[in-house]
RNA sequence: UGACCCAUGGUGUAAUGGCAGCACAAGAGAUUUUGGUUCUCUCGGUCUAGGUUCGAAUCCUGGUGGGUCAACCA
């Protein structure tokens, strides 16, 4: 253990949950243990707003010995599903964290909690309401005025218990009986006032068939779960801190272990919706092609687009957690991506919009093996031989005729170098007469500029990247940008919703030309396109048909300064 | 006309009564066989009014602004 080690350590400072919980290790609260649970209800998709609190809970685990659970909070038999439950386990695990054996779900508790329903009846804390929900609705209050009691509130404590066991039995239909808390209906917190705690739902439950028609809310089971399990710190989201008194009233009235909640704002991106209600809508409309579609913010489109779980662990990582509302820059997310793939994305060539170049004096029917770095900044990577001829494809936006100051590419009379390859000229063109288009460009090379070659070091304004004709293979390279033209698409002007701002570029697809030695890739696989950006091959990719997905442009101070002159 | 929470550059996040820092973004330059990467530099911030204090982003009070809460959803 050198001393470099510890002073690197050194302060880095913490946010204000690690803080909340080295106080509670320093003061020894609950044995100076700490065990978190990441509790998701198996009713939708992983999103990155998940995934930050995926790292959050089971990084704090990690980060002071301590265990998190993987919870699925399966309170409502209507909404759930068993396919959501593995498509959730599946993105964790991708995430890479791992919940040991402590996989729970809150169905396991459903007999303790009846148990506890029943404490609470004993003491007169809880009652049998005949109320239907419309009803309950209306004598709610609003939250600057109290309730009204319901008129079943003052039944005797064996007649609630009569009624609850008969709710459980059931006898009666859906609707017409829910048992509650008796705590009042004056709070000024609508959470207070007589909360609903059971509700008879004749559903089957995914893990509990029909054993049960009683299911506990949210609200009744979350605290108690967490109380069971023994969790230290149950993190969650801010929309939650006005729960908090009501789950401290059942863990005070019942009598059980008491967990410490602590709410963090939530993740909000720019460009992109959050809600599971619009991104179902994305889904069920027809707007994206399903939960992975590489545009949608999911886990499993993140990691279909290309995302690495190390880029996303990062970014949860460098965005922090605190309290307050916050809008994240995508960017960041592109930054992440970027930083990660930089170092490890092998390179490749691909043309996208291809434009033919002959060299007129190069041999017919030569090939040369061109030798090309996989990855300049990480020469373990090794090397690759690319094909170079005659007859090549540069970019369309390669070439210009009539250059502006700035392009250092090709143009009439210029001479640019083509990547580990030759250094050329353009000597001239041919261009359509009837659409003005450029249909072929003429060079010469140089024969000793070859990559390597002591002449090759010559100075050249630019350098493109280049496939050989012959040799190249078409590829299907779906781009992708960010689905919503607004920075928040949450807050459109009167009349509008998101869905006025959806992106028609969202999605572009063109056939590319990439080098030979793209037949390799497999699905998933990372590349960078040199000059273009970030590709992975999508799940769609065959040997025949190769797909890649656009993960992240390079950044491009070109199209830059081709942006600042359009305004 | 309630309760609770929040307020630091464009964005996010530090500074725990003592020099307002970091990252992204933006801009300039250097390097470069990717207009990428890397490196250097620049721009730019404590919502407001009082109070406490030798000293306030930090503590107190008022204001302002934002968020959350009225499913038999989670």
């Amino acid at each position: 253990m050198g001393e470099n080690q510890i002073r690197n350590e050194e302060k880095r400072s913490l946010n204000f949950i690690e803080e909340i919980i080295e106080e509670d290790i320093r003061t020894g609260k609950n044995e100076s243990r700490v065990h978190t649970r990441f509790p998701p209800e198996p009713n939708g998709y992983l999103h990155i707003g998940h995934a930050k609190s995926i790292c959050l809970n089971f990084g704090l685990g990690k980060k002071y010995n301590g265990k998190t659970n993987l919870r699925f909070d399966d309170t409502n038999p209507v909404k759930e599903d068993i396919e959501y439950v593995d498509s959730i386990m599946e993105d964790v695990k991708w995430l890479g964290f791992d919940w040991e054996d402590r996989l729970f779900y809150a169905s396991d508790y459903f007999e303790q909690l009846y148990e506890y329903a029943l404490i609470l009846i004993r003491k007169g804390k809880a009652f049998v309401c005949d109320m239907n929900a419309e009803e309950i609705a209306e004598t709610r209050g609003t939250p600057t005025r109290p309730g009204i009691e319901s008129p079943y509130r003052n039944r005797t404590i064996e007649e609630n218990f009569e009624l609850f066991s008969q709710m459980r039995a059931g006898f009666f239909p859906d609707g017409t009986r829910v048992l509650r808390a008796k705590i009042g209906m004056n709070s000024p917190n609508m959470h207070m006032r007589d909360p609903v705690l059971y509700r008879i739902l004749h559903a089957t439950h995914h893990r509990t068939g029909d054993k049960w028609c009683i299911y506990p809310m949210y609200d009744f089971a979350h605290g108690q779960s967490d109380s069971i399990e023994r969790i230290t710190h149950s993190i969650c989201t801010l929309e939650f801190e006005v729960h908090r008194p009501l789950y401290d009233w059942f863990i005070r009235e019942i009598g059980i272990y008491a967990p410490r909640q602590i709410e963090f704002a939530r993740l909000n991106l720019s460009y992109t919706v959050m809600s599971k209600r619009k991104l179902l809508e994305l889904v069920r409309d027809g707007y994206v092609n399903g939960w992975d579609d590489p545009r949608m913010p999911t886990v499993c489109g993140l990691r279909r687009r290309g995302y690495t779980p190390e880029s996303i662990r990062n970014f949860a990582d460098i965005i922090g957690v605190a309290k307050r509302d916050n809008v994240i820059d995508v960017s960041l997310l592109e930054f992440c991506i970027r930083e990660d793939l930089n170092k490890r994305a092998n390179r490749i060539m691909a043309v996208l919009n291809p434009l033919k170049v002959i060299i007129d004096n190069y041999p017919e029917g030569l090939v040369e093996e061109m030798e090309s770095m996989n990855n300049p900044e990480n020469e373990s990577q090794g090397k690759r031989k690319v094909p170079f001829s005659k007859v090549l494809f540069i970019e369309q936006e390669d070439f210009m005729e009539n250059p502006p100051g700035k392009f250092f590419r090709l143009a009439p009379g210029r001479e640019v170098r083509l990547r580990s390859a030759y250094i050329i000229r353009c000597e001239n063109f041919v261009k359509d007469p009837e659409t003005e288009k450029i249909t072929e460009i003429h060079c010469t090379y140089d024969p000793l500029t070859k990559s390597g070659m002591p002449e090759s070091g010559r100075k050249v304004k630019g350098t493109l990247h280049w496939v050989s004709a012959m040799h190249a293979l078409k590829a299907e390279v779906r781009l992708y940008e960010r689905l919503f033209t607004k920075e928040n698409p949450d807050d459109m002007p009167e009349g509008q919703t998101y869905k006025d701002c959806l992106n028609p570029n969202s999605l572009k697809l063109v056939t590319g030309l990439v080098e030979p030695s793209a037949l390799s890739a497999k699905v998933s696989d990372k590349y960078q396109f040199e000059r273009i950006g970030y590709f992975s091959v999508d799940k769609d990719s065959s040997a025949k048909n190769l797909v890649f997905n656009r993960v992240v442009s390079l950044k491009d101070s070109w199209a830059k300064i081709e942006k600042i002159k359009e305004t």
